[in-house]
DNA sequence: CTGTTAGCGCCTTCAC
DNA sequence: GTGAAGGCGCTAACAG
């Protein structure tokens, strides 16, 4: 037996024990600790007199039996590599400021983990979800309606119709803005890299937008198109077949700052001037972006708030507000450095 | 009112609807969920046809109540730039092979915000906590034997005992390797720079380490440390910092890729040849470690493997193992490279 | 402002 | 292999 288990203050403590000890019911005691305007300021002073000395932290899971559990269960792709820790980061900050917990399941872009992911988490009968994407599934969609629980969707907000309401950028947009701002500084030959887009919305958007703006500017280049690992690594490798498969490529949009840095790496193995040689650009405005030198062009996406936000608007569909098939836009802006 | 709330399905599914529908008792409903091999095989498939009809997810919130919630409670400092989201990613990963689910909230190292973060999670009852970190504070070690859940630490292995087992590696171990390696390669003078120790007792063994090596080379050279903030920018302020103290520094040991990191792009960005000019070093093996150029001479540590671990060795304690006190030590490789 | 009553939905315990 | 009873700890609803 580890020594936990022999401390001497084995007795678990109930409400009704420390109701008892300062002479009044349960109830006050709940009252006292989740309303404490409702008791007066003698009876509320000697309650938590109690509750400090004997240590008590009252029971949420009996609490939330009655009323619904002050959680909020959100399921994310792998952690690694992405701007995501950004997002949880401020979920997890909102959440806190509102006195919710974060319940995390991960998963990634398939269907069936996110059926599965989001059947874990209605079993603790949260709040709401924020799912960072689509909700795929017709099974999934509606087994949250069943539920009755309000869904945000961090995701491409271009296109499609989200269950309640999504927060996120039109990545779409952000992808043809850039796009035209390369072309705007004179760079005819575009090439464009991404992650595997299989599945990944905001992914399959961003090359929309490329297209579509490669398309409006008239360039006519072939295809200048590639994908490539989510690592550093892949902008390396990226960097090297485009610039096999058309040496007069002027310029490289990678779809994240990670493989826009890799290739930046990659330049500086090879003794290529940026962007004289070849220019780059990113996107996601990482850390990273602004402090590689020469600074990566890029495209600022404020992740953080978009967490933050995300709870806000659940709590207020939670709340009963209404915002179905809404989309907020947060925004994004054109950063424009050294290294394009 | 929103759509979600005029669904047709708006009846809450309890186990003794699905059990009336198949014609049996709400126990046996509960045992072909939990432990069908306690139920025959006719009336297991009864059951779970209907579950799957009506879309039943049992509500873990009730059951919680007799049997512990199959949840684990965890602590992570800020995650962004940092090494924490490999910790997350590990945790979330083992959780999901056992079944159980990651509540997490988010502390700093204060001790303060450590014991609201600790209260919170005990109010959920779970299974055991994660922290990441020695907990520290009295109070909050007390609430922990209060509550009689098991502990795991990730954290500094070295001096302190933990509460009840610790995974982690001895940062004064690393640290000191580091310094010898680089003094190995020839490098006389060596700086060190660091994150705001305050509290951290990771970055200060590292930085114990440190100072322990240069005494032992029988280095004399004044004070070459500094602190910065935790960015890539405070890495490049340190260069400047040092090499202004000390122009004749010939390596600086970074405690942190991302400082290391930032360190590099500042040579660049002065035309400084790494490692001839001055050697950099980092800490963590961050995926930008490797790439970028010249690649960072850096400490391994498998971040993945502590958070996967920790979650592993607190469901054997959990089950009655004893861990008292014990250590488990993930170890650390020297990785060298281009930059030192 | 305080208390009484009655569950929330499931699972442990004990029968059959 | 299946079921009946009871209670886990808390709080909503309704008195007083």
């Amino acid at each position: 037996m580890s020594s936990r288990q022999n401390s001497p203050e084995r007795k678990k403590l109930r409400m009704r024990d420390i109701a008892a000890q300062a002479g009044v019911a349960p109830i006050t005691v709940s009252r006292a600790l989740s309303s404490p305007d409702k008791v007066s300021p003698e009876t509320l002073k000697k309650i938590l007199e109690v509750v400090q000395k004997e240590g008590f932290i009252p029971n949420n899971v009996a609490g939330s039996m009655r009323a619904t559990a002050k959680v909020i269960g959100t399921i994310v792709p792998p952690l690694i590599n992405s701007g995501i820790a950004d997002q949880v980061q401020g979920m997890s900050d909102a959440c806190a400021a509102h006195g919710y917990q974060l319940l995390l399941v991960q998963g990634d872009f398939s269907a069936e983990a996110e059926d599965k992911a989001i059947m874990a988490l209605l079993g603790w009968r949260p709040k709401g979800l924020i799912i960072q994407a689509f909700v795929q599934s017709k099974a999934a969609r509606k087994r949250i309606a069943t539920a009755g629980v309000p869904v945000v969707e961090i995701s491409e907000i271009r296109g499609r119709t989200p269950m309640n309401l999504a927060v996120g950028i039109s990545n779409f947009d952000a992808a043809y803005a850039m796009t035209q701002h390369l072309a705007g500084k004179g760079y005819k030959r575009i090439g464009f890299v991404s992650t595997p887009i299989h599945g990944n919305d905001r992914l399959r958007q961003r090359r929309v937008g490329y297209r579509k703006a490669i398309a409006d500017l008239g360039i006519d280049q072939g295809d200048l198109e590639v994908e490539v690992p989510i690592t550093s690594k892949g902008g390396a490798a990226a960097l090297s077949i485009l610039t096999e498969r058309d040496p007069s490529i002027e310029v490289i949009f990678c779809s994240s700052d990670l493989l826009a840095f890799g290739a930046v790496q990659e330049c500086r193995r090879r003794g290529w001037a940026i962007p004289d040689r070849i220019a780059i650009a990113g996107f996601g405005d990482m850390d990273l972006a602004s402090q590689t030198y020469p600074a990566i062009t890029t495209v600022r996406v404020d992740r953080y708030g978009m967490g933050r936000s995300a709870v806000d608007h659940l709590l207020s569909l939670a709340a009963g507000e209404t915002g179905s098939g809404k989309s907020v836009d947060v925004g994004f802006e054109i950063i424009d450095r050294e290294s394009a």
